[in-house]
DNA sequence: TCTGGGGTCCTAGGACCC
DNA sequence: TCTGGGGTCCTAGGACCC
């Protein structure tokens, strides 16, 4: 299939956890509204049937805004931000609890009701997937309009597409005219509609890539499209740079992707105080206990042994540090898994005060593949 | 009182094997 | 005594994404 003829689309919910809230908290409709790690924000029930909501100015603690209303948005919070940190922003911003099973609830309904129509999709997490509508009958405009109202009939929720000959170019298009929107772009739509945006835009392209290109002068992807390849090969090596040059000129020959097995599964969490491996050992053990147990729990319910166990300790001046062990015999109950990461801690420097720890499992395998016997390896049998 | 939690992919060096 | 080229697995860290 040549690539020109593809008809890839990139549909992302608009604000979704946000605007799962609404649907449950319609009296907030048109307010600031900011989700996040608020363990002490539920809303409580008045006896005439309202609700009494947490503010943000009432919130202590560490925890960040995972998805903030348009309305919030324009008070300069949004995804990411330091909850105390937008609370100075956006004090009288209404707050409100992530609520996980419910944002999968309606995930379920939206995926489902876009399989409806055009069964080759591919999951990129709880709110978006792109979609391969080659093969789909339609007219492209009129085919996306039907995704939309099908997906609003399922969930009373927006969604804002964008379709173009590739995953990369729908990316960027679904986001130029949210909310609800619907953006249809081709190669000749580039150099106007894509050129002038930032290198930011594409994905793949991060903040330290971004500044790096920056300080090259190159700010726009029209700009990464025009630079000088051994610029760009002299300061971001072979590989990333040829990708960036293609990036940049809207070229991306990438397959949707349609099944998706785990390759890892991790549990972590930041303490409310930073913690010290002496002074609060028995919390600390407690916590480890606690992470390897809810780790176990979530390989047994999805099926799976690991072979290698890692943790990651985050110290209190936010620097990142991992060991992992790989063990002969996959493991999958928590006092194997607490073993592994007590192997592994051993290892690790204890000085400085901890922030986070976490603990994951990865090289995954169905159970009961049993204990593997050694296969040959390729050309032993020949040696 | 800055900065969550759950993921993927890539790189690079060393051990080990043929 | 010195000369190789490939390959896989493991570990640690980092960029990036939602």
């Amino acid at each position: 299939m040549a690539e020109d003829l593809r008809r890839i689309a990139h549909l992302d919910m608009d604000a979704f956890y946000a605007s799962v809230e609404l649907l449950r908290y319609p009296e907030l409709r048109g307010l600031p509204v900011v989700i996040g790690g608020g363990r002490d924000a539920q809303p409580v029930a008045q006896a005439d049937g309202s609700h009494s909501f947490s503010r943000l100015r009432d919130y202590v603690g560490r925890g960040v805004i995972t998805t903030a209303t348009y309305e919030a948005r324009a008070l300069g919070v949004g995804s990411a931000m330091g909850m105390m940190k937008a609370a100075k922003l956006a004090p009288d911003a209404i707050l409100l609890p992530v609520n996980f099973d419910s944002y999968r609830h309606y995930s379920r309904l939206f995926k489902n009701a876009v399989a409806a129509i055009a069964p080759d999709f591919e999951d990129r997490g709880i709110d978006e997937i792109y979609i391969d509508l080659t093969h789909v009958e339609g007219e492209t405009r009129e085919l996306a309009q039907r995704i939309k109202q099908a997906v609003r009939d399922a969930t009373g929720l927006s969604c804002s597409i964008g379709i173009t000959p590739n995953k990369l170019l729908s990316k960027i298009s679904s986001d130029l005219e949210k909310p609800n929107g619907l953006t249809i772009l081709g190669y000749d739509d580039i150099p106007a509609r894509i050129w002038p945006l930032g290198v930011r835009k594409i994905n793949g392209i991060g903040p330290k890539a971004t500044e790096k290109l920056a300080a090259l002068g190159i700010a726009t992807i029209g700009q990464l499209a025009a630079a000088d390849a051994g610029l760009l090969q002299d300061h971001f090596g072979a590989h990333y740079s040829a990708w960036l040059a293609e990036a940049a000129r809207g070229i991306d020959r990438r397959e949707i992707s349609t099944s998706s097995e785990s390759k890892s599964i991790s549990r972590e969490t930041t303490f409310e105080r930073d913690l010290h491996a002496r002074q609060d050992r028995d919390t600390l053990s407690g916590i480890l206990t606690q992470l390897c147990a809810r780790l176990a729990d979530d390989l047994k319910r999805k099926g799976y042994v690991s072979r290698t166990i890692s943790i990651k300790l985050r110290y209190d001046d936010f620097q990142i540090v991992s060991r992992n062990v790989t063990l002969p015999q996959p493991v999958a109950d928590t006092t194997g898994i607490l073993h592994a990461a007590r192997e592994c801690l051993k290892r690790v420097p204890l000085q400085r005060r901890l922030r986070l720890l976490g603990v994951r499992a990865s090289t995954l395998e169905p159970p009961g593949s049993g204990p593997q016997p050694a296969l040959p390896r390729q050309g032993e049998l020949f040696a």
